[in-house]
DNA sequence: TTGTATGCGTTATCAA
DNA sequence: TTGATAACGCATACAA
């Protein structure tokens, strides 16, 4: 027996076969160690354990994926380039699944046409990714995931109109809701929307909170107007709005939107909250400290992060699913771009 | 010679020896073409890019990465959570890499300190990432980086004291300059500094642009205060500021701070700009839409993300390194918030 | 309970 | 210019 056939090279990184060389087993017990094969005696796995830790050694990833044709990568296809909400779960999508294991690997859609979609997905499961979280909230791109029948794992971060088990959010619904009926008990009456793209979920659910909040308080509904999100585009409706001038509240469906809404009321001679009332959501950092402060509704997308991972790793896994309990948006009163309703 | 060997099972992704057998030539051949090795007959390669194109036939990523060590996909550390900037850079670091046939994966760090970052590159490294773009503008992160000495390429999305060869980024020094010389302008001679946390590069960057600025301008130099970036902090500077009133104008190191610096003001009632002007820097969304409505310095993040994967690609394929422009930040006068000084 | 042999899809080495 | 053959590091039948 050659000694060069005993010590590996230096600097060379540790295969399963030093493990077992150093352990005095075969690499295929070493394998039954890392993959928490059942037979296996105690004793065995200890000393294989051990010459693990000696070596410091880690299993390839690559010759696993080779294999196994799985990667332990989960992918996140997002949509929502630079929205405070996705982004910020996105930090916690990231390391919940370090934490477990798995590396991330992100792919930006530049469009949301079924096209695009599927060559993105199509692209993922090449890159054979253990699991999906997607992170584009627009009704297409669900639709166009559930047509696409992969047979990987996804998790969908967002509300669904009916919402399954493989979707995840907080509820946007319920939100709004408390958002318009804080309106409301302010004592307005002509309460206008600012909506989000007709194309996303979210939008439709906040929407739908609002409707529900007018039609509980047997309010007249006035048409929403259809924003993109953006605060420019808040500006622009502003400026409208203040045109029209039949209403006296106003809760646009994020804060970016609210706080150019308030902008395009300011340009427009409307004063904030003394002729019209604007209440947001998200909570983005500067909602505090714009003027007038901004009355919004908190969500924590942080732990919708961690939530999307816990459920698909759990798929992946074959376990059992964990259940979470409702993540409640918090209604935060900051009270200075609401204020009570003249009568 | 039997069918069965001819023909892959259906719904089996082509291998490189499906295209082979097609295109009648050797596997190696096949991989020739793939690899652009220069001796190979034109019409042969024809057949096997045709046989390519035939099977729809992508290379498996794991069995190239098993055997070459490389993986083909970029590494972002990254130790900015939600920061504009970085973010925006983001979007434009995946889109281009993808562009190029890499994937990216991100790895957030929890804290900078050397364990956490040695741990996180290690992490990388042992993924086989192709290159390492670093977007952790703190400078412990770079100087740890650069006591590594990983074999891997890397990128630093950053200011450098002595920029090297390895690191990118706007002008962060000249932009300072412009937004203090602003200011001073305006007539104002007492300007104070709003900074970032000591240990990042671009809070050096943006503080030095604006002691030149005071120093050309013979304008006496007032202490900064040391920020982090939020908005919270900003908040809490402008009540002390105002306590302190030793000033006509503040240049924050971000908008954030800015907005809420302004706050502060606000809240001690301090007429922003009437008694004091204030000046950002990154020109975040809602700059144009808070009230007073925010002077402060654009810079093209998307820009600098593209430029830092073309830089690292030249690295990775041993290509010459392209030569850019600089990269000038411009100055966006809304002047709500900067006004002329009192004399 | 453990070991042997085989193959995953690709690149690299060598020979033809 | 091409092809046969051997790795790469691991998991998975199958045998012992």
């Amino acid at each position: 027996m050659e000694v060069r056939d005993r010590a590996p090279e230096r600097g060379r990184v540790p295969s399963i076969r030093d493990v077992a060389r150093l352990a005095g087993v075969s690499h295929q017990t070493v394998s039954r160690v890392l993959n928490d094969h059942p037979s296996i005696r105690p004793e065995t796995k200890d000393r294989v354990l051990d010459a693990i830790a000696v070596l410091d050694y880690r299993p390839n990833r690559a010759a696993r994926a080779l294999v196994t044709s799985r990667s332990d990568v989960i992918g996140v296809l997002s949509a929502t380039v630079g929205e405070f909400g996705p982004t910020s779960s996105m930090a916690a999508i990231e390391e919940a699944a370090r934490v477990e294991g798995y590396s991330v690997t992100t792919l930006n859609l530049p469009d949301t046409g079924p096209d695009a979609i599927g060559a993105a997905v199509r692209q993922l499961v090449r890159e054979q990714v253990s699991g999906i979280v997607v992170l584009a909230p627009q009704v297409r791109v669900f639709h166009v995931l559930r047509g696409l029948a992969i047979d990987v794992p996804f998790v969908s971060l967002q509300t669904a109109s009916g919402a399954t088990a493989d979707t995840l959010s907080a509820d946007q619904v319920a939100g709004a809701r408390l958002a318009t009926q804080h309106l409301i008990d302010l004592g307005h009456r002509d309460i206008v929307h600012l909506a989000g793209p007709q194309d996303w979920i979210e939008a439709e659910s906040r929407m739908r909170g609002y409707l529900d909040a007018l039609f509980d308080a047997d309010l007249p509904t006035i048409p929403p107007i259809r924003g993109d999100w953006t605060a420019d585009f808040g500006h622009f409706a502003g400026l409208e709005l203040a045109r029209r001038g039949d209403m006296t509240a106003v809760f646009a469906a994020n804060d970016l939107m609210a706080i150019g809404l308030m902008h395009g009321f300011r340009d427009a001679g409307v004063d904030v909250p003394g002729d019209v009332s604007v209440v947001g959501f998200d909570d983005i950092p500067v909602a505090a400290h714009v003027w007038p402060t901004l009355t919004t509704i908190h969500q924590d997308f942080p732990e919708l992060g961690r939530r999307a991972i816990a459920l698909l790793l759990a798929e992946i896994r074959g376990e059992q699913r964990p259940v979470f309990g409702p993540l409640a948006p918090r209604m935060l009163t900051r009270d200075s771009s609401a204020a009570p309703g003249r009568r």
